[in-house]
DNA sequence: CTGGATCCCTTGTGATACTG
DNA sequence: CAGTATCACAAGGGATCCAG
């Protein structure tokens, strides 16, 4: 936890980066699937069933972006036919506060935006 | 704050409802700006100045998205020349936690990164 | 099964000039 | 001051085909 006073300049600074490393329309989505499941086997096809509307290219895209900022780890296993598993790295899991906040703010936007209609 | 257990795939919907709200490059940065500034004037001006890098044109869009969910409040004062206020609103404040934590995140990244590089 | 290569359309963003 | 209009380009993202 920083304690640092920084400047509003600073703030945006960081908040920038954050956004760099994790904005995007699939990368927070893919980092919140891996962290629900951390003991189980994610390979490439079931990340693609369980996050609704990417396609293959965009998910491997992303998997590589999220894997050299070191959130989550690759291994390829040597079977026959091959497969590969994804899974959080200790790091990664600090972004699952940055999720869950987003999860509970839908949630409650959704509702807020429906009581406006009634 | 939500208790209800939900599934994964209304996890991935809701944070599908954030990210349309308050993603992209620059609603983000907007919100923490102005939640910086709860009490002083606003002007459009003055957050294009201290957005570093932002454009007349996309400052003009974000604000006008966030106003129209709800986050800010564009109260357009009768002087001369005229200026307009732009401020936070209750619900505004909601996405306050979001954005200090990406701010967090960002500060904490950058230095992981150095220290990978040593 | 994993995921790279290519093509192509859509959207986002920036620069500049201009209006009320 | 507070934006809008226009153009031009970059980036995002989907579909399809293909290779290890």
């Amino acid at each position: 936890m920083k304690m640092d006073k920084i400047s509003c300049k600073e703030e945006l600074t960081a908040l920038r980066d954050s956004l760099e490393i994790l904005g995007g329309k699939w990368k927070l989505q893919i980092m919140r699937y891996l962290s629900n499941r951390p003991t189980e086997e994610n390979n490439f096809k079931k990340i693609k069933q369980g996050i609704p509307g990417i396609s293959a290219k965009m998910l491997s895209k992303e998997l590589k972006d999220l894997e050299i900022n070191l959130l989550i780890n690759r291994t390829v296993r040597d079977t026959k036919p091959l497969t590969v598993a994804y899974s959080i790295t200790n790091y990664g899991k600090s972004v699952v506060p940055v999720t869950s906040m987003l999860v509970n703010w839908g949630l409650e936007h959704r509702e807020k935006i429906i009581k406006n209609y009634n």
